[in-house]
DNA sequence: ATGGTGGTCACACCA
């Protein structure tokens, strides 16, 4: 079974792209992020056209996530138990989504983006990240051979080399101690990031500005963590670059895990 | 040397 992760950037400015890479790819369950619509407005039929069952949420223009699987989408789940909200007034975003995928538990994830360091979005961020921890934990204690597997734009960088030039990150969110400690949390309850022994020195995110991705000036902030149990059934794992190349792209790459 | 969205056709917001 083959599961990516892939933060789309807008689904509907976006839908030929991604369904054609799915298909070429080969891909069984692939979750989005930042799909940029309400419900109704989600392209469903290209999906169905191709054998998939479509599960989004999405609020308005900014945030949506979704799965999409040709292997079974059951048991779907909007946010995860305690999932901390943002505005006025405070309401959760559309920023998880869960399916049981061919006995996979999968979560598509926006970790919300932190803006600044002296922002209030930073703590919303820090807080979202530790109940994600917290609902993690739960789901193995209570079934310690779960296969959950977490995937999403994390907006963290966990280590100096997955950015391009630390000096450039100095007063930038995304590399801070408190967003790393709060990765790395997730990773001490039990869920591995299972990528990155695959695809060492690389990245999966490029801003448009200052032709960051010809200089090859890129971020790994995309992860796939699994459980235990999950991660004992990965035989391997991709970025896929060249979704990144041309016009009409993405500015994210899809991450893959190929799973026995 | 950015791109997507919405509301309006010039800009604000988010990334």
């Amino acid at each position: 079974m083959r599961i990516a992760t892939w933060n789309v950037n807008s689904i509907r400015a976006r839908v030929d792209r991604v369904v054609d890479w799915l298909e070429r790819a080969d891909i069984d369950v692939l979750l989005m992020q930042e799909t940029k619509c309400r419900d109704d407005q989600f392209p469903d039929l290209p999906f169905v056209g191709l054998g998939y069952e479509v599960a989004h949420v999405g609020h308005s223009q900014w945030n949506g996530v979704a799965v999409v699987s040709r292997v079974g989408l059951a048991d779907v789940e909007i946010g995860f138990p305690g999932q901390p909200g943002w505005g006025d007034p405070v309401a959760a975003e559309a920023r998880a989504i869960a399916a049981t995928c061919d006995g996979v538990r999968v979560w598509s994830l926006y970790v919300p983006n932190g803006r600044t360091l002296d922002d209030p979005h930073l703590t919303y961020k820090l807080d979202w990240l530790a109940k994600l921890r917290e609902a993690g934990a739960g789901w193995l204690a209570d079934d310690p051979d779960a296969q959950v597997l977490l995937g999403g734009d994390w907006n963290v960088a966990p280590r100096d080399e997955d950015v391009w030039d630390m000096a450039v990150f100095a007063t930038s969110t995304h590399v801070s101690p408190p967003e790393r400690a709060a990765f790395q949390a997730v990773v001490d309850a039990g869920y591995a990031d299972v990528v990155r022994p695959y695809t060492e020195g690389q990245f999966t995110y490029w801003d448009y500005t200052q032709l960051r991705f010809p200089r090859k000036e890129g971020m790994r902030i995309d992860f796939a963590l699994t459980s235990p149990a999950l991660a004992r059934r990965v035989t391997g794992a991709e970025i896929v670059r060249e979704e990144r190349k041309g016009k009409g792209a993405s500015d994210h790459a899809p991450v893959v895990v190929e799973l026995d």
